[in-house]
DNA sequence: TAAGATTGATCTATCAATCTTA
DNA sequence: TAAGATTGATAGATCAATCTTA
């Protein structure tokens, strides 16, 4: 018997004790992580999560600027998603959309400089929030630990995590 | 020299190569775990994330009742984020709000019968889906480490994480 | 006054439909 | 037809203001 049909046939048993209390606490860590990351952020600089990973992506490319698609594939965001979240952030003056040359279809993102300044900001804010909550409480085995099983996870959800960028 | 004060002098260095790639690893897990964990639980049930949460901090009720303040604790969310998932819920019937009897300011938030039917089935969904991309591609002594990582945060955020509930 | 809860405004996320050009 | 991108509708999350009762 292989360990694949072990596995499928324990998927839908229910959690043993120390399988539900590891779940409910990495859950509960996870989006009390994220909530004070987001909220120190905005504090700082002003910019929500959302602005920030899409300031941060451009700040890194040559030029701060970069075709919507690439930024969609580095992101790994819906399409719809960037296109609402572009406009809300041209709106505020962060970035800027312009024709692509090579591809009639293409647009490409830019950052303005109110939003180089602003970003610059948050990028410190974001690193001292992470040594603060993350890697500051954590031991160096800890911190390798969770690297680690990241690592393994996500290239699990290699195979299940790519249909909603399909559109 | 404390070691609190060479932790604060690090905090606003820039992440290492490690940290960087520990960080960002954790961080896209993190976010496309949940992606498929919703969407899976959707697909087999027709819950949301925030409605499957509601619906089953009840379901572990006696009576599958709760007072809107307990459920508020013990899922940790700002009244208004409650109390607009409520309305939601009851006007898909999944749920009904009656007064409570002891303080006529309080609301006694109940799992209706289609609730109940729909709920049950959600939580098969969801811990097959922690099985499949969780707790089935970690070895017990990565899945020990999460909880004790997640232990560890959450005590430190116990601070930290308390003002956006004060309302 | 403070606690429990609701409401309105705004920002974000997802889905389906659409538009333009390769 | 398919790719790149936008739009509209709907559900969810957060903040400030409000309402009622303890």
């Amino acid at each position: 018997m292989s360990t694949d049909l072990v596995r499928d046939a324990a998927e839908h048993r229910a959690l043993s004790g120390e399988e539900e209390v590891a779940w409910r606490r990495y859950y509960r860590m996870q989006s009390h992580l994220l909530g004070v990351l987001n909220r120190e952020l905005t504090q700082a600089s002003g910019l929500s999560e959302a602005e920030y990973e899409v300031s941060a992506a451009l700040l890194q490319q040559p030029g701060h600027k970069l075709r919507a698609r690439e930024l969609r594939r580095e992101l790994l965001w819906e399409k719809s998603r960037l296109s609402h979240q572009l406009r809300r952030m041209e709106q505020r003056g962060l970035i800027r959309r312009t024709d692509c040359a090579e591809d009639s279809r293409g647009a490409i993102v830019e950052l303005t400089a109110a939003g180089r300044r602003i970003v610059v900001q948050a990028e410190c804010a974001r690193v001292s929030a992470i040594r603060t909550h993350l890697i500051g409480v954590l031991s160096e085995n800890q911190l390798a630990a969770l690297s680690g099983i990241s690592e393994t996870v996500l290239h699990h959800l290699g195979i299940a995590c790519a249909p909603h960028l399909d559109g």
